[in-house]
DNA sequence: CGTTTCGATCGAATCGTTTCGACTAGGCTA
DNA sequence: TAGCCTAGTCGAAACGATTCGATCGAAACG
């Protein structure tokens, strides 16, 4: 069977019809079932299609004729493996799978959007979802929107032409830090979200704010600010236990006095970190420092805690996302979602400690 | 700007041609880079192309006329967000970017390669690789070979035209449970991967082992069992840490003459799961149960123990598998590779008690 | 029995590129 | 100055399907 295979150069449709003898167009019918075919010659063809070894019709010839691929992009910033090494992403892909149901064929992950030598545009997507990018996508956007793709982002700066899948970082942000104001702290750090592509750690400074062009970090520290104006901030150089822990050991290496009562963090993985320095540094959570996180990620066993944290629809983002997408390939305007966050209060804030 | 864009349908090459007064074999030149174009005319088709909105060649027509997508795609068993979240996947899918490098679009991931409902074939893709497979495959496989595209397996049973990369489960799993033999242990329980795509939790039997296709699970198994023939051993329904508490529970459940003094657990997940289990029995890890696990995850901050276990080159798996699909689409045969575990004694194993 | 209708089939045009071979006009070598 | 090579350009033939409209019996209808 191997020599057939090599022989033959490789079966097309062509090849189906004249050896079922039927027509090219009757042969395709079958394949693609639009059309009213005797049960007798659907038979013939298929056997032919069997004899020939055809797998049914190419993939990229329909997509030409057809006009769609049947496959969604998804554009991540980072590498594939980091991007989904955030439980956010993958709660988001969940939400996105279970959306798009069963009609489309797969995902097309593209990483690194911002690479310049990736060329966005000769992907043969019908559709793209832009995730969690913090970069300047314009350059992207404007790519696929020559290309008439649709685009959806989700938690970006607002753009043109773009559907918009978005949280109330800002507003939840605030609820946050309101929360810890009402329980009497007034001394409060940040840790947040990377703010660049660069990702280097440090003090958020305004220059910094003002050279950022990251949407979600900088909504979520705008929130805590509009209660605590003065609230020191790190930036981290991504969404890790480990980061936060380290930013944690250096906010908390104060005199008691000046060390903060209470730290906010802009993600859970971010706050179980802050959690461990503090208990490294023999600090009780929350007796001496309280910590709220961001997401409501489930975070197995990863403290003795419950974590105080701003429950975001994770999942509910990604279906959002995925209807959007479907709606815009059926040419209707995909309307622009925006998700609201809960506060749930767990065991890791409690009462600023009387000084 | 609206209104033009909605107006023309969409610009084509032709169009562009057209416009710059070229013919269209020269504009396709321009834009492909492969033939001697004077400055003067590529400037002018360029021009053209802004002025026309036009995004460049469309991906579609491309691929139907070359003859390939550019795309490889990766084919999971599970949900997409669940491949994801195996910590191991990640670490393949880290190397197969790397392997890659940058001539490739991107990754198009297809899941549950076992629902009969997608259609493998439909995929635009150049090369494939199965990830994680533990089904029957061989319809799939089917589907490809019949399309001509090279297929790459990672840790799947051995098949005819699939590049298998493979690991040496049986051996390193022997390994490890000589390792406690040396130590003195004689009863020992194996904590197992999924069985099978039904994923029920249970006693692995003889008849299940027969009816699995699990080729990872029962390798490791066999491995385990050529030391400890009688080993019971319970499968789990993933590889996830409650999970591991969870049959540790069970396990661990009998009056200490017939409780196992080891667990072999075959991935770390599931062993940080047994430890959690044993110690929250009031067992103490290494002293009452040894844990032996299986990965060499960097399970931050997961136990107090360093993890004794089996550790495997996971992200030289994914390079592997993404030279094999290199070499395939380059027309020589890549190579099949079986990489090597190595044990790393950690903390969680030791002498089996005096009793 | 003539006409309409419908199911089944086919031919031909089309989707938007890439690429092969041919052709022209110069610049070189001999 | 004849002959050759090369850079630059073009026409036309793929690539492998889908789909529109036409055709042609046979069945249904009045």
């Amino acid at each position: 069977m191997d020599d057939r295979a090599s022989a033959h150069p490789r079966p097309t449709l062509a090849g189906v019809a004249a050896r079922a003898g039927v027509s090219v167009s009757t042969a395709s019918l079958v394949f693609s079932g639009r059309g009213p075919v005797a049960a007798a010659t659907r038979d013939r063809v298929l056997a032919a299609a069997a004899a020939l070894d055809y797998g049914g019709p190419d993939p990229t010839a329909r997509s030409l004729r057809r006009g769609s691929t049947g496959v969604i992009g998804v554009v991540t910033e980072d590498s594939l493996a980091d991007s989904f090494r955030d439980p956010m992403n993958l709660a988001l892909l969940d939400g996105i799978g279970e959306g798009l149901g069963e009609e489309r064929l797969g995902l097309l992950v593209i990483p690194r959007v911002s690479d310049p030598g990736i060329d966005l545009a000769a992907a043969p997507i019908d559709a793209a979802i832009l995730l969690g990018c913090t970069t300047d996508v314009a350059p992207a956007v404007a790519a696929l929107r020559r290309r008439r793709i649709p685009v959806v982002a989700i938690e970006a700066v607002p753009m043109q032409d773009v559907v918009a899948i978005d949280l109330d970082n800002r507003d939840a942000s605030r609820r946050g830090a309101e929360h810890l104001r009402e329980l009497g702290h007034h001394r409060i750090a940040i840790v947040t979200l990377p703010l660049d592509t660069a990702r280097s750690r440090g003090e958020v400074t305004a220059a910094r704010i003002a050279a950022s062009a990251a949407h979600t970090t900088l909504e979520r520290l705008a929130g805590a600010r509009d209660v605590f104006p003065d609230a020191v901030a790190h930036t981290a150089t991504g969404s890790r236990v480990d980061e936060g822990a380290r930013i944690a050991r250096d906010l908390l290496d104060l005199p008691v006095g000046e060390r903060p009562t209470a730290i906010v963090a802009q993600s859970d993985l971010l706050a179980v970190g802050v959690i461990r320095a503090a208990e490294l540094a023999g600090l009780d959570v929350p007796g001496d420092l309280s910590v709220l996180g961001f997401d409501g990620v489930r975070l197995e066993g990863a403290t003795a805690h419950v974590l105080t944290t701003l429950v975001q629809p994770a999942t509910e983002k990604g279906r959002a996302a995925a209807a959007a997408v479907l709606a815009e390939l059926a040419g209707e305007s995909g309307r622009a979602v925006l998700l609201r966050c809960e506060l749930r209060i767990g065991t890791t804030t409690g009462p600023a400690p009387a000084s």
